[in-house]
DNA sequence: TTTGAAAACTAACACCCGTTAGCTTAATTT
DNA sequence: AAATTAAGCTAACGGGTGTTAGTTTTCAAA
């Protein structure tokens, strides 16, 4: 969590809003919800954003564009296809680990956004997934991975790993090495041939 | 997709609030709209449920029971634990390969549940990880699992099941005993030793 | 053909929503 | 000290929300 010291305003009100939203939901907080819980009056958000719907954009479209500019160094980088895909996959646990409510926020509740954001957002979304299938699809004709269906693969290593919210959520924290060890033990090695 | 035909109007109010549930969200679907998809003034719904959250409730809990009576089924049967196991993954894909607007629902939307019922179907949930967790570690005593982190393993599992919706909006459907096939593949190999 | 229940209707309620307009206050710069 | 800017305020708008009360229609059973 970062400290709120250097930030501007909107910062702080983008932070606070990834909050509420990932704990109640986008169309469950009312920007009066947004306001109480910095003290301030719901009209007065609006000297600094212009809408509701720009907080849920800014949110969504900083989260992709990170996940994107990582897979395209990876792409870029040296290894085998196994490394690569273990290298995404430990940068997505790292991501929610420490920018959890954006995460949270940018996977679930995205559908809010409106157009023509939402088209893009979908475009960028199936970009990735789509680079992720390809660097399947070259570890199984490598030989370094099972003969499975890649978007198959693809979806369940996706959804595992946003699995972590759960983990994050409870009380009895486990170490976030540990977590991510076990993580890749068992996706990996499902994968590996 | 079951024929409406002998369903009861309140069954069918059901259906459809499912469905609108699980495209726009629960806070986002007014009763307006659900009274629009059935052709009826809004206020008409009220001759057959008492209150919105009541449609979530019953969608929930609905769900909630069949997933539980299907586990203590399988704890009852005989087999190896990853049998077990693997039993219980294919349940869950057959459920959301055939009850898909349901069972997405009572997964995403169960928050919004009011009190009692939302400490209620939480608990219900506890119930039903616990269960897993235990037959997983149940399995690495028995030498048939891998020594990892028994809730971690759990949450992969849920999370990269429910990961079918991604597979099930889209629109080139593969077919779903090559999908049961692919996923138990990764998954379940991910587990054993 | 009458009766009774199921299922629809109209009208309205009290409240919540995102957002705007115009004004005041506080803090920073010149 | 004056000017500028950032950040807050109050009041209100038009519209959407879940839900109610009371009434009418539909249609199968008696």
């Amino acid at each position: 969590m970062k400290v709120e010291q250097h930030l501007s305003r909107k910062e702080v009100i983008l932070h606070q809003a990834a909050s509420l939203f990932k704990e109640r939901g986008f169309k469950a907080t009312s920007m009066r919800d947004l306001a109480i819980t910095l003290n301030i009056e719901a009209a007065s958000l609006y000297n600094h954003i212009s809408s509701k719907n720009e907080l849920l954009h800014l949110i969504c479209f900083s989260v992709a564009e990170r996940f994107l500019s990582k897979v395209a160094v990876v792409n870029k980088s040296k290894g085998t296809f196994i490394n690569k895909i273990e290298s995404i996959l430990k940068f997505h646990i790292t991501e929610i680990v420490e920018r959890y409510n954006d995460v949270y926020v940018s996977d679930r509740e995205w559908r809010h956004l409106t157009e023509p954001h939402l088209s893009n957002y979908r475009e960028l979304r199936r970009s990735y997934r789509k680079q992720l299938t390809a660097l399947i699809e070259e570890g199984i004709k490598a030989g370094e991975i099972k003969d499975i269906d890649a978007p198959t693969a693809v979806l369940i290593l996706l959804h595992a790993i946003s699995g972590i919210e759960s983990w994050h959520r409870s009380k009895q924290k486990i170490n976030p090495k540990e977590l991510e060890k076990n993580m890749i033990t068992i996706l990996i090695s499902g994968l590996k041939k």
